[in-house]
DNA sequence: CTTGACTCTGTACTATAGTACAGGGTGTAG
DNA sequence: CTACACCCTGTACTATAGTACAGAGTCAAG
């Protein structure tokens, strides 16, 4: 199996170097296999799950969020009823966010076609995405 | 106008007390009226104000970001032109985390589904959501 | 007329998520 | 055989986004 050190894969996900150490502090990467002296080795699945994190930071999720949406699978110690309940949760927080965007998205155009029809205010429409009362 | 005192607002908006001090500093709402004696008077549109700045957090905007967001509108100082690219950019930036968030969202419920028809694997299927090489 | 609940200011502390650096080992190229 | 580019550990520092606190003013209720 193809192997990459610490430095290589930092490179091929576009993080500091030291981000991996600390991610493996935070156990969102299991400690990597070590090479004879001592060197890290990260495999490809090392790489998905550093991307993974970083895209879901993105996405406004915290380290510790992450933690448990990679941690949302089958396992000894926990009933599949409980993997159930936790996914659909997430599901739910997914979906809430996505709504929360969709509404940001919608004023963003209607400020585009505005701006391209020269019919502008000065008022900051942004303000009204979340004025539906709906909590995000 | 009926105003409101920081005590009231930050109830209003489940938000700290500090942190409504801490926006003004950071310019994210203008230093609001004072009443006689000093106090700090706020309005409805304060309250939207903080309301947008909580949920654009949660979308996983940094102040910085929601800063430019609140000020995409049109004014003296600034074009039509250059309001109009912004605008698009931010666009884009919703657009591409709604990609993001839907991929995750498919992924949560296929696991849903296999959890409820019982064919459960150990791995974690949640890597998979970012593995189309697409960057977030 | 003082006690409690609020406000003000400034400053200090905290949590999260890194980032940098010191002091040391390894290993290949010139 | 030594210079350079890596790696190791531990520890210290940074930025962002608050949160807490000290010391002081205001004001309504008992």
């Amino acid at each position: 199996m193809k192997t990459m050190t610490r430095g290589e894969l930092a490179k091929e996900c576009g993080v500091n170097i030291e981000a991996l150490r600390y991610y493996e502090k935070r156990r969102l990467i299991d400690p990597p296999m070590r090479s004879e002296i001592g060197y890290r080795l990260y495999s490809k699945e090392d790489a998905a799950r550093i991307r993974f994190i970083r895209n879901a930071q993105k996405l406004g999720f915290t380290l510790n969020e992450i933690l448990e949406l990679l941690k949302l699978r089958v396992n000894k110690n926990e009933s599949c009823e409980s993997v159930l309940k936790k996914t659909k949760k997430k599901l739910n927080e997914v979906e809430q966010k996505i709504r929360g965007l969709k509404s940001m998205k919608k004023v963003l155009k209607k400020m585009i076609h505005r701006c391209e029809e020269s019919t502008l205010t000065s008022d900051c429409p942004i303000l009204g995405s979340f004025e539906s009362g709906r909590e995000l």
